[in-house]
Formats: structure tokens, sequence, C-alpha cells
DNA sequence: CAAACATATACCCATATCGGCATACGTCAA
DNA sequence: TTGACGTATGCCGATATGGGTATATGTTTG
């Protein structure tokens, strides 16, 4: 037995830097795989390929018209890595704060 | 040449579930790693092959005592996530407010 | 200094992943 | 119906990944 984390979640399917890019191309508006193929440059069965992955975690969806699919973000499917990394966000405002006191001190220091 | 995506980010570092274990156990306190294999269950090259990942991309700080290492999170390296991610956080409310339509209309439909 | 302890690293195996190419599948047009 | 088009899938090769075991490295204690 071998490798027994890859689950195909959002976490996984977000780590991959193209499938981000897919997902701000189709952030703004519906698009075709060719379209995908010609913006982001990559090569038609590696778009196809992408896009299953982020149907299959429902960061994507489809619509077919005539012989197209046309795909568009399901921003819903972010969420639960929203709500993870939200937890942490406390964490950099009190350090944040940390160094602006830091700063401060010093300030007085100087008068 | 191929595979030529899995770099080595906090995108990455956070798709393993067990690192994300590896996160939320050292998020209140410090631990060493002795402690994570204890709490989390897992070998203690397992617990220093992912401290290291994480280390590597920032999202941990060790510091050593004695024959001991502690290690603490540094959440500031979740920030470009947090970010990409909060990009779609007004789709995911609007879609949410659509919904709110609907049952609004369903509901007015009722009386 | 030796032995116990804490952690990191090296190595192996099984498997997942990604890109590239060829091809199958479904749809539209002539 | 046949052929072009748009997309998905299958297969392959290269490589990365994660767990497991053994071991190296560094530290404390006796």
């Amino acid at each position: 037995m071998a490798r027994a984390a890859t689950t195909a979640d959002a976490f996984n399917a977000v780590a991959e830097p193209l499938r981000r890019d897919i997902l701000d191309a189709l952030a703004d508006s519906e698009r075709s795989v060719g379209d995908l193929v010609e913006v982001l440059g990559l090569g038609q069965p590696q778009a196809s390929k992408h896009l299953r992955v982020l149907r299959e975690v429902g960061l994507v969806e489809v619509r077919e018209v005539g012989r197209r699919r046309l795909y568009r973000t399901n921003a819903q499917a972010l969420r639960p890595i929203h709500e993870w990394v939200s937890r942490y966000e406390q964490q950099w405002n009190e350090r944040f704060d940390a160094v602006d006191a830091v700063l401060e001190e010093l300030k007085e220091r100087e008068s």
C-alpha cells in the first residue's frame, strides 16, 4: 500500500496551477474547451483532462451546446478551502498587529 | 519531459490532508515532532517529511530546543491561498442571493 | 565516552500525475 | 450519408509522491 492521500477533492484540484488558470479564465464568462485551449495555450486533451478533474470535484459545470461544451465555474466548491484557510486569518492579523506594536514602540522611542 | 506542474508551493503543501492536520495541530501551540507523531498517529519519518515540505514553503517554522525541534505555524504563508480563493467569494454569495430570491418567490406564491 | 533519545535522511516500492499522441465519440453541414 | 468539427478518452513514458523500514546525525545523560 502506498500513497493513500491524494484524494480527489477541491484542495488537490486547485493545487495544479493550470487548473487555477482555467478557473480564472472561466471566472467571468462561460467558455468552450476550444476557447480555453486558445486562451491558455495548452493541448486540447490536456484541457479536457483538467476540466474533468475540476468537474469531478464540482468546481466547474458543463452545458452542452451543439458539439461544443460550455464550462463555467461553480465557486461554491471553493468554500471548504476558504473556510479552512480563514481559520488562520486571525493569526496573520495578530502577527501584523505585533509588528505594528513594535513599530509603534520604535517610533515612540525616537521622540 | 513530463509533469511540469507540481511545484512546491503552499497550494500543493496544503493539498495533502495529513499536512493540513499537522497545521491544525500546530495552530494553537508549538509542538515537537514526537508530539505530532503521538497526536496524529503517524510514523516519525512521515511526520518529519511532511514537516519538511511545510517548512520549505514557509508554512511552519522551527525552533531547536535541546534534541527536540519545536514547530509552529506561520499563517502568513496561507495568504496567497486566501487571496486567490477570496476572489470567488462574491460569486458564491451571488448564487446564494439567487437561491434566496427563488425561495422568496415561492413563499410569496404560497400566500 | 557510551548509551539512550529525538529527529532527519536514504532507499525501496507502489501508485498517482502530467504531458503528448492517437483515436473514439457525438454533432453539424453538405 | 459522408466528412468536418469539437471534445473526450486511451495509452505511454517520465517523474513525483507517500508510506515503510533502516539508518545517519545530533543531543543529553550517566
